[in-house]
DNA sequence: TTTAATTAGTTCGTATACAAAGGAATTGAA
DNA sequence: TTCAATTCCTTTGTATACGAACTAATTAAA
């Protein structure tokens, strides 16, 4: 691994983007067999946590922009992840709901996660893997 | 800001994403006025690092993919940031060089990044700060 | 030396990101 | 009640990401 570029290891934007580069790429190959993306993965967990949510709804708890979960959603449905129902109530609004195909898998894809997650915090110490986490939320 | 699934926010691909997605879009904003992404940022730095260096050179130094950086430097010759230059001596090799309008803005460039850095940082102690980026290096 | 294997770089396809603008439906204030 | 402001969602445009395939050029092996 070639030297970086005089202070720039030091920076945070830098640093922040190759940590996740590795975890994201690490539960990217962990998904793969089952035909999700990262952020379909992420939606999924959303819509087990509370069924039913709205677009805005999920882009809110999840910090994900609108419209790039427009697209997601889009294809979560043609795949067959997720059910779009329409609101009676209110013509702009639709309810997302996961599928009878996702549920059947909900406890092996988020063991997949966690499994992922070991995984990337497995040169850690239990106290590391604690500073880490809280260092990571206060940032954030 | 709503509660998150169950134990997602103890997810590294999530924390890390989070953070890394503040971070960018810190800096994101500071670069705007400057023209550049903070891709093409990265590219500058890595080059004044040590000028002349291939496409390929850049992408092993920085951790870029080749695919992704074969665009990135084709909008930074057009947009009059990079020089490219074939290489005399091995037809398949071309050399990049920062311009000059790239080199009067150097100093000014780096300490962007550097402010960016510290407001990231800001709330962390000094101790906390050496802390988050031996795991952040430790991990990547 | 002639072909096979490598290497540098580009192109393609798909999936984020995200600002900005647009369309449709709803709500609120006059 | 009517028109402006809002809200939900999609679309557009630009810029990453990255696996995979491809071209061109170089090198290595038989």
């Amino acid at each position: 691994m070639p030297k970086l570029p005089e202070d720039l290891p030091e920076c945070m934007v830098f640093l922040l983007g190759k940590a996740y580069q590795k975890a994201h790429s690490n539960f990217k190959k962990r998904l793969k067999p089952y035909g999700l993306t990262n952020m379909q993965h992420l939606v999924l967990e959303g819509l087990w946590y509370k069924d039913g949510m709205t677009a805005t709804e999920i882009s809110k708890l999840l910090r994900l922009d609108k419209a790039t979960l427009s697209g997601v959603l889009e294809r979560m449905v043609d795949t067959g992840w997720v059910i779009k129902e329409a609101d009676p109530e209110d013509g702009r609004v639709h309810k997302l709901y996961t599928s009878g195909k996702a549920n059947d898998l909900k406890e092996q894809l988020i063991q997949e996660r966690q499994f992922s997650n070991r995984e990337i915090l497995g040169r850690f110490s239990t106290e590391e893997r604690v500073i880490l986490k809280r260092l990571l939320r206060d940032l954030i």
